[in-house]
DNA sequence: GCAAAGGTAGACCGGTCTGTCTACTTTTTA
DNA sequence: TAAAAAGTAGACAGACCGGTCTACCTTTGC
């Protein structure tokens, strides 16, 4: 058993139900069954273990909305496929990222509200991955580069805020309208939609 | 001077900027020149007065907003006046609601992130109320009741997505994309865009 | 003119925070 | 097999937390 991936997960469940300011190390340590030398023998500092946990959360995430999309398809079905996941994990059906609490970095940059701070730069670098990848399956629905662009926004705008609007209002049902919204959009842009 | 409210009103900056938790009583009383005794004259708890800002903030961010949306007209051009309002203050530009740390209420309910508990159920209620809003404007818009929902949410949607991409990854032409993307869905839905 | 209300400063309470340390045990590895 | 690395429990330090309290001062309304 690693002690050091324990901790962060563990820490990473309870900074994300209750946040990192109002989760101490030495809770972290009782519920993870662990003792405060070790924690400190991996980590310089609890900042250094909240940037773990970031990084570790990136990496969950991102690998989990890659394989929810993939499985869609390529496209168009991918972006679907994007709404789809986003609506399971919201309503909690999807045993891989469950349970919802909100977008973990929208969370934790809000704690570190400084945009120069080294932790909200991490979860800048999160959102800015999770661009990446958007932007390249809209490399496979248009040629041009412009439009790739501004629908890729389009499309993380949305994300956004119905993670937003399923937290803070606790509307379950914001990634289907969202959804439907980028369909019309990409209607409106000239490319049909696919058939299911 | 009324001491209450110069109490919210500090408390707020600080809140705003530093967030809650990292925020000590004796912090907001410092900055404030209040005795301690005068704030738990006021207030039964740190939590009250948490209550008190984020209420005191619902009321002057919505009647920026609703002023900003006056000011530049009825039905479409309101809704326009709303996303270049969302542009000036991302920049900076408009002193009436300077400075730019994110949407506080998003930033507080992450803090509280149990939807069952009552600051979080502040937050949403804000949120509520701006839905209210904006739905009020779409009825200038079209008088299907489905497309004024329809389209409300959309905005709100477009409006949590830019606030978030601005705050968490420094992106501060968010509002602008948001707006024209809205200019794209009203068309799509067949309502030609008013000229200005 | 005087009581009531609202204000001041700051000591104090019990508790929690991050982080350090001692002293000892287990596991790994060369 | 022995040294090095990683672990244990938990006392401790110094700071800060929210909140209470005493003792005194200032403003205000009748």
């Amino acid at each position: 058993m690693d002690k050091r991936q324990h901790l962060v997960t563990t820490a990473f469940e309870l900074f994300y139900r209750e946040g990192v300011h109002a989760v101490g190390i030495n809770r972290v340590l009782e519920v993870a069954g662990v003792a405060k030398k070790t924690l400190y023998h991996h980590f310089d500092s609890k900042e250094a273990l909240v940037a773990a946990v970031v990084e570790y959360r990136d990496g969950r995430y991102r690998d989990w909305l890659l394989a929810r999309m993939a499985r869609a398809g390529t496209g168009q079905r991918a972006l679907t496929g994007l709404f789809a996941a986003l609506d399971d994990w919201f309503n909690d059906r999807d045993p891989a990222i469950r349970p919802f609490h909100g977008c973990f970095f929208i969370n934790v940059s809000a704690e570190y509200g400084d945009p120069a701070h080294p932790i909200h730069q991490l979860c800048a670098d999160h959102k800015r991955a999770i661009a990446a990848q958007v932007t390249g399956v809209m490399a496979q629905i248009t040629e041009d580069p412009v439009q790739q662009e501004r629908l890729a926004q389009a499309v993380l705008l949305l994300k956004e805020g119905c993670i937003v609007q399923a937290h803070v209002c606790g509307d379950r049902s914001a990634a289907v309208r969202a959804g439907e919204l980028l369909t019309a959009l990409l209607r409106e842009a000239g490319l049909a939609a696919e058939p299911a």
